[in-house]
RNA sequence: GGCGGCGUAGCUCAGUCGGUCAGAGCACUCGGCUCAUAAUCGAGGUGUCGCCGGUUCGAUCCCGGCCGCCGCCA
């Protein structure tokens, strides 16, 4: 079913009346290098993010401010461009819900659905709040009152709307998890979907006629979908789907999609399913990751009076981290899959340990080297260089975490040849040798490293190994040619003249 | 209430389809080095793998119950 060579990834689209937070920047970061991975290995990549802009929240939002719906959904896309071109998002495309092309493919898609007979007229029956113009189940209710407008009482209602037969979906649901164990991940993740299904699936409302912001539902008028049926089929849209038949199969269904453990549902049972009614295949793959939790008493004065995650900007960590050091953080510190606790402290000591004075350091102290034992001029690393092996190795074991989507992984494979280039130097002490063929063959050795960590981190940090890289008298970018040539021991030419400079990441002091 | 997840070294977390599986990084201690961003290199772990039972020759890993934290419930 995959095409090898064909990576196409996803970030959730983002509701926009939220502010960019740090939960966002987690999955986008991680979408962005696993993009940049992919395009480094040479497949062909397309990596998308965007905004999710319908429904009744953005609708209410706008009208209390006095701006139209599409206004308010302006200003609030436009935060979340910013935000990502600040971190250095790679994306492919920016997909916003309200644009015409979405709309097509929405109606497309779910006429498709209707056509084969399973979006039908039903009538929905519930507890209604007025206040809240929204359903609550039963069980919600706190005595027969609204939970939100506590001691209001809700009404009866029945509403005309239209449903997906969700329910003639369980068994096609469970064939594709079954059949492709992979399918949903982690594994804890998938068979929480299949006990989910297992249970039996209701028929869902997916229609609203209670507010217009929406995309209108073509063969009823009056209706517009609810807002999570048309936002799922963003994937679709982004790709061609309604519009570019061709381009639409070039990518689907090879798709990885990225998500938090909260809409696990909606990816994994109702996108699916909606999929399968339209006549197309599920997605290929369902990532699925925890949340970051807030943990340390004190975030510092950086973050000082943030009570919860979704009050941290990424913009307020940027000064501190760099937007590498902010990357790193997010990508070598949280495995992906499990909850992860957020600290500032955490983030100092693994920027101070891993960045600061493994990377950063060994370039310091090898141009320093190079400068006083070379003229200044990198030699070239020995083509048997005990390091040779040892580069092999990491090079196998990043890509290979960086396939099952695992960064930290990867990262810690990658930092093993900082590790090793640091314990040669040890043990070869060329700072203490006079020049000669063995000093350069251990300064040529030690600047490999570099080159291939510059490589081998670039999804992680794209601006700093572009900076390693000038550094140690390399044209271009660590991205320029692709795994596995790049990746050989003995790629670093010599003779380049070799860069001092600043320090990479200077040390974030914790006294104070 | 229903379903599900988590609870492993000071910290953040891996891992075990039951038998050298008790681990990594950080922190810490000691020693070396001084090219380097007080960086680096080497050595050092005495943790009841949440609690109580059960299955088993043997459980941290399986089963049951309990406690704590958390998520979802259209």
């Amino acid at each position: 079913m995959a095409v090898p060579g064909r990576f196409y990834v996803t970030t959730p689209i983002y509701y926009v009346n939220d502010a960019p937070h740090i939960g966002h920047a987690y999955t986008t970061v991680i979408a962005d290098a696993l993009a940049r991975w992919h395009r480094l290995v040479g497949d062909d990549t397309f990596f998308l993010t965007g905004t999710d802009e319908h429904g009744l929240k953005v609708a209410q939002s706008a009208e209390e401010r006095g701006v139209s719906p599409q206004a308010q959904a302006n200003a609030n896309a436009a935060r979340f461009r910013a935000a990502w071109d600040e971190l250095d998002i790679s994306y492919d495309d920016f997909i916003r819900t309200t644009e015409p092309r979405h709309h097509t493919a929405v109606q497309t898609l779910l006429s498709a659905v209707h056509d084969n007979g399973d979006i039908e007229l039903d009538t929905y029956e519930g507890p209604y709040c007025v206040s809240c113009e929204a359903y609550y189940q039963e069980s919600e209710l706190v005595d027969g009152c609204c939970p939100i407008h506590t001691g209001k009482p809700v009404v009866r209602l029945a509403e005309e709307n239209w449903f997906f037969r969700l329910s003639r979906y369980q068994q096609r649901l469970l064939d594709w998890i079954e059949t492709d164990p992979a399918a949903i991940q982690p594994e804890g993740k998938r068979n929480e979907v299949l006990g989910f299904v297992r249970q039996g699936l209701d028929d869902v409302s997916i229609t609203r006629t209670s507010l217009d912001w929406g995309v209108p539902v073509p063969w009823a008028p009056g209706h517009v979908f609810y807002v999570w049926y048309d936002a799922l089929i963003n994937y679709a849209t982004a790709i061609g789907y309604g519009t570019e038949p061709e381009r639409f199969t070039t990518w689907w269904p090879h798709v990885h999609h990225l998500i938090g453990k909260e809409i696990i549902r909606f990816h994994c049972v109702y996108w699916p399913a909606m999929l399968m009614a339209a006549g197309l295949d599920p997605p290929h793959r369902v990532h699925v990751h925890g949340w970051l939790l807030l943990g340390g008493e004190k975030l510092s004065k950086t973050v000082h009076g943030a009570a919860r995650l979704t009050d941290i900007a990424p913009a307020r960590l940027l000064d501190d981290f760099g937007v590498d050091g902010f990357r790193f953080h997010f990508l070598r510190d949280q495995s992906f899959g499990p909850d992860g606790e957020f600290s500032y402290e955490a983030m100092v000591a693994r920027y101070n340990a891993d960045l600061a004075n493994n990377l950063g350091n060994l370039l310091s102290r090898v141009t320093t080297v190079v400068d006083r034992k070379c003229d200044g001029i990198g030699p070239a690393p020995r083509p048997d260089s005990p390091l040779a092996a040892v580069a092999a190795e990491v090079v196998a074991a990043t890509s290979a975490a960086w396939d099952a989507v695992a960064p930290s992984q990867a990262l810690e494979a990658t930092w093993r040849l900082i590790r090793e280039g640091n314990a040669l130097l040890e043990a070869a002490e060329p700072w203490k040798a006079e020049p000669g063929p063995d000093v350069d063959g251990v300064l040529g050795d030690a600047l490999e490293v570099l080159r291939l960590v510059a490589v081998l981190a670039s999804p992680a940090l794209p601006s700093t190994t572009r900076e390693v890289f000038r550094r140690i008298g390399l044209d271009g970018s660590p991205t320029d040619r692709v795994l596995p040539e790049v990746a050989a021991w003995g790629g670093y030419p010599g003779g380049r003249p070799v860069e001092k400079g600043a320090p990479l990441f200077p040390r974030i002091r914790t006294d104070a």
